[in-house]
DNA sequence: TGAGTTACTAATAAAAAAAGGAGTATGAGT
DNA sequence: ACTCATACTCCTTTTTTTATTAGTAACTCA
């Protein structure tokens, strides 16, 4: 959570990128870790931060929070405080957040033609095979 | 370019999510910075390396031939040397990565419907507007 | 011999992302 | 007064990503 330098070439290349076409913007939000994996457990109405935290093996506090606190920002999901004792607040999908994971669901379709194309040929090994 | 950490909890939460769902995977490849760019001039018939630095601003040359070498490692593209002087390479898209250019496509029609939005429907600023 | 061209690689530095761990607010129950 | 639960935030360290700079190989032409 260090200042951003906005001088940066870093920072420049990513303003350029931005300007040049809007998948830039899209895989800025999208493309990082973790991310498509909170979305879609939200669109499968995992809804509480504490669900989400138990669903995500490994993933940190911090981090499920900025990740939420970004997908509101963006508008995919929405955030409702119910003030409950104990707190409890649920995280909803939005329909510009559903209809992005019909695209995420695409995508995915194309790395299993493509990407597991590869494993899928590959004959299993055995134990006379080298690269077992 | 420094070593990569296999027991990192950073390492483990990768593999972690690229066995959890291929989209993880596909991420990983076409996520990163200035990869999908590359790949749509390589798809418009920008074939050489030359011509991709010039189109893409602000690219180094380091960055620019890592991204060449993992598309290639990962199918997307195909590298063709012609052994002639000067020397002469060009790369061309295989069938899997027109394919994913499609649906990259379709994630940038996403964006432009749902994160060009609001500044579609924000009034242009005027002198008088305090916002300006 | 030396300059010029293309297509790179290697080493290092700067910046950002991800993770670890502690701490906070609220209000209920004991 | 103290503990518990949820849902966080804050600060620091670790790891990865991105950029900078310099250098290389191969072969031609003057």
């Amino acid at each position: 959570m260090s200042e951003k330098k906005f001088n940066s070439t870093n920072t420049l290349n990513e303003f350029y990128l931005e300007e040049r076409c809007t998948l830039n913007k899209v895989l800025k939000i999208n493309g990082k870790r973790w991310v498509s994996e909170v979305l879609i457990l939200i669109k499968q109405d995992v809804s509480r931060f504490s669900n989400l935290n138990e669903c995500l093996n490994g993933i940190s506090d911090n981090v499920l929070s900025s990740i939420l606190n970004e997908l509101v920002k963006s508008k995919l999901i929405e955030k409702e405080i119910f003030h409950q004792v104990p707190l409890r607040v649920e995280y909803h999908i939005t329909p510009g957040g559903l209809a992005l994971t019909k695209v995420m669901h695409e995508l995915c379709d194309w790395g299993k033609e493509y990407i597991d194309y590869e494993m899928r040929m590959k004959p299993t090994f055995t134990r006379q095979d080298p690269n077992y």
